[in-house]
DNA sequence: ACCGTGACGGTAT
DNA sequence: TATACCGCCACGG
């Protein structure tokens, strides 16, 4: 073996172990930001904290990286890029949209508040 | 121990 | 709407 880095679910802190969890429980066709991630996550300002894990994560972990993106909406990866394009591609394979590099938080936020208000029916937000 | 970096975010301009 | 700053914090050099 290499280094021991970033495996064993046993050794990673609460801290990053409940990130991982809330991640793990986006919905499909729903997104989240890093900031929502890391506050349901009890950690309030550790968005930064929420993508070191992500970069971090073991694959076999199949966690829904691909739900995350940032407060407005963009994906973190630069336009263009090979991280960038498998994100957009494995969205739109769960009918999320990705136009001009951002996603539209009000149609799948996994908050939508708004939407909710509007439709006058969230029956699956939870 | 100091410093630059980064899958971020909120505010001001 | 886009850019510039600044706060935040774990890491690696």
């Amino acid at each position: 073996m290499k280094s021991v880095r970033a495996d064993l679910p046993s050794d990673l802190p609460p801290a990053q172990r409940a990130l991982v969890r809330v991640v793990a429980s986006i919905p499909p066709g729903r997104v989240a930001s890093y900031g929502e991630i890391a506050s349901r996550a009890g950690l309030p300002g550790r968005a930064r904290l929420v993508g070191r894990v992500l970069r971090e994560a073991p694959e076999a972990w199949a966690l829904p990286w691909f739900r995350v993106l940032r407060a407005d909406g963009r994906l973190a990866f630069p336009p263009g890029s090979r991280a960038f394009r498998e994100q957009a591609r494995r969205l739109a394979a769960e009918a999320v949209l990705v136009v001009n590099g951002r996603v539209d938080l009000a149609r799948h936020g996994w908050e939508r508040d708004l939407d909710e208000l509007l439709w006058g029916m969230g029956g699956d937000a939870k």
